[in-house]
DNA sequence: CGCGACGTTGATTTGCCTCAACGATTGTGG
DNA sequence: CCACAATCGTTGAGGCAAATCAACGTCGCG
């Protein structure tokens, strides 16, 4: 199948493995297809999955007291989607996860990770480097929202990840970003004017 | 050197380590004491070391365009502090990492650890777990920021590291929680009178 | 075609910042 | 051991970035 002959170049980037060492890792994986809106993840279930996207975009987010939606991360091909929090301590999740778009993941389930983690220690070192990127990535976006405006992180986001805004609706781009709707549409205008 | 010690006993929470490798771990470690606001790193120069702290506490904070200090982590005893995406990427700094007190910090360096992992692969999975955790309090802050009040975030904060703010001077929780210093101050004294 | 989802716009409000001045505490050199 | 200067916290006045509220336009889809 294409979906796991793509993970399995994802992962041999970071790691070599021997052709039965990628069998046994391709019958540990389980491709899902959701549709859009579909949620795959929600609060008070235990996240079974770590997610690949194959195609379409995900985003993980937190309904908050005051009913408003917090987007904790908006998340496209060839990268990952889960509640962290609760796939790798196993417990129950606070956020849902759902398809922004017509999607298609490939999932590894807690179980089956730990067992191939002992199976083959090789991927040991697959995860702690994408870990690593991971945690680089959010240190980064800490730093934005404690140091930069709301205008200031989008024209950031805007350029750093030109594709995403064509992908997702403004309502789930301000969520992320964490500023209003309203807010972010009014910005939107005022750079056309201030380019033109 | 119970400084050793300490680190010893950490990392045989997460692996098992033999004699010999054990002893191979100590030869590539380093022990530093720091004064307080004394800079550990700099922007502009690599970060050469991944810093477990014995005792003390250090934070690594931005200096913004406006000249504003933004506190990215806060840690003590027995966390870890560095410019993560430094460290990792061997790129030049952006943040300052200090000393809020007197530390006496155990540090890895970057070119050993590589060194490390190829002679004991075990230290991957150590690796893996430990920047797994920090990774879901990153997850954890990241959400609190999004959603929650200055009140809140403080709130929170006090109730979850008791230990923490009477150590550290407001002012650096104040960036750390992203408000102002005044506003934390205003913030404290609403509360005393709340309670009474 | 009609409804719901999404984006926009303007008026109003507010959480938090900035600025400025003033205690309190600490530490340091003479 | 004291005097003086930093460092840190507090308080209040005023201001601004961004939220909220409300109403309306538009598009896509069942």
């Amino acid at each position: 199948m294409e979906e796991i002959d793509k993970i399995q170049n994802y992962v041999a980037r970071h790691i070599e493995l021997t052709p039965e060492e990628r069998d046994y890792f391709a019958s540990v994986l389980r491709v899902a297809k959701v549709k859009k809106k579909q949620c795959i993840v929600q609060p008070g279930f235990v996240c079974r999955y770590r997610n690949y996207i194959y195609t379409g975009a995900m985003r993980s987010y937190l309904v908050g007291n005051d009913g408003q939606e917090h987007t904790e991360l908006l998340s496209i091909d060839d990268w990952w989607i889960t509640d962290y929090n609760s796939y790798i301590y196993q417990q129950p999740a606070t956020l849902f996860v759902e398809a922004v778009e017509d999607s298609v993941l490939v999932q590894f389930d807690h179980q089956s990770e730990q067992l191939l983690l002992k199976a083959v220690p090789k991927f040991e070192r697959f995860f702690r480097i994408i870990t690593e990127r991971s945690l680089a990535f959010f240190h980064r976006r800490m730093l934005s929202n404690l140091s930069m405006t709301a205008e200031e992180r989008y024209e950031e986001f805007v350029t750093k990840y030109p594709l995403i805004p064509q992908k997702v609706p403004q309502y789930i781009l301000a969520s992320y970003l964490g500023m209003s709707t309203e807010y972010l549409s009014t910005l939107r205008n005022n750079r056309v004017i201030n380019k033109s």
